[in-house]
DNA sequence: CGACACTAGATGCGCGTGCATCTAATGTCC
DNA sequence: GGACATTAGATGCACGCGCATCTAGTGTCG
């Protein structure tokens, strides 16, 4: 009893803490970037990782979206020049998503108001 | 730098554990209970308190949507017959929302799968 | 080789969301 | 009391989401 009024107390602080977060997140990425927040974190995972190119499954793995919702959100990227994709060779079904230089730039502008946003919200 | 590299590993452990916690509640409270979410929260908001009646406004300011989210949500719960609006005597643009028996009792059965999810994600 | 199950990713669809705006009821100032 | 700003909540709209399904390319048997 007391251990479940404990875990509704952590989900809802969860929930409280996520909502607002990604409110800002969301508001500050669009208005000064013109980027989804799912935009940004799919670029931020495209330049955190040592290499520039990704097939969209191992992207979806690291990711909190669902398939269809990554194939959209690459596909905006896609018609913004702020990614690429090329097929896979060895397997044709495959398909790899690569930043473009644009892509780069955009998401090095749009960092700086992340981490700022970030660091007003969340003690470390 | 570290401390942005902390920051960035923070905010995506919060990301991820929202939408995987969000994401499986969604779907047993969807599946079993024909409840969203956003429903199920706010019954138990409704139920949570000392009493049962709270308007618009109050019960906003407890959660995480916006004001228009809330509205449709309470008109869903109100055309399931979860919730009644009342209008409030003293200031004729307030509105009461009020739980009904029938609200009580899936707001009841919904708590369980909502309590079992949360156990299996969250650590206590 | 030919049929059939399977996998990667795209797409139709319905839905919940936030933003901007609208409506109606309250102040407030003269 | 009358004009105007303000507030509570509803609603039109565009959009991103997940689910189910579709398409096309791969395996795997016979």
């Amino acid at each position: 009893m007391e251990q479940e009024v404990a875990l509704i107390g952590q989900w809802r602080s969860l929930l409280t803490s996520y909502n607002e977060i990604a409110c800002h997140l969301e508001r500050v990425l669009q208005d000064s970037h013109k980027l989804t927040l799912s935009e940004f974190e799919t670029l931020d995972r495209l330049t955190t990782q040592e290499c520039d190119k990704r097939r969209m499954q191992d992207l979806a793995e690291v990711m909190y979206l669902s398939q269809s919702a990554l194939s959209r959100t690459v596909a905006r990227l896609v018609n913004a020049g702020l990614v690429a994709r090329t097929h896979c060779e060895d397997d044709r079904r495959g398909v790899f998503v690569e930043i473009t230089p644009a892509g780069r730039a955009r998401h090095a502008e749009a960092r700086r108001a992340h981490l700022s946003v970030l660091s007003e919200h969340l003690v470390s």
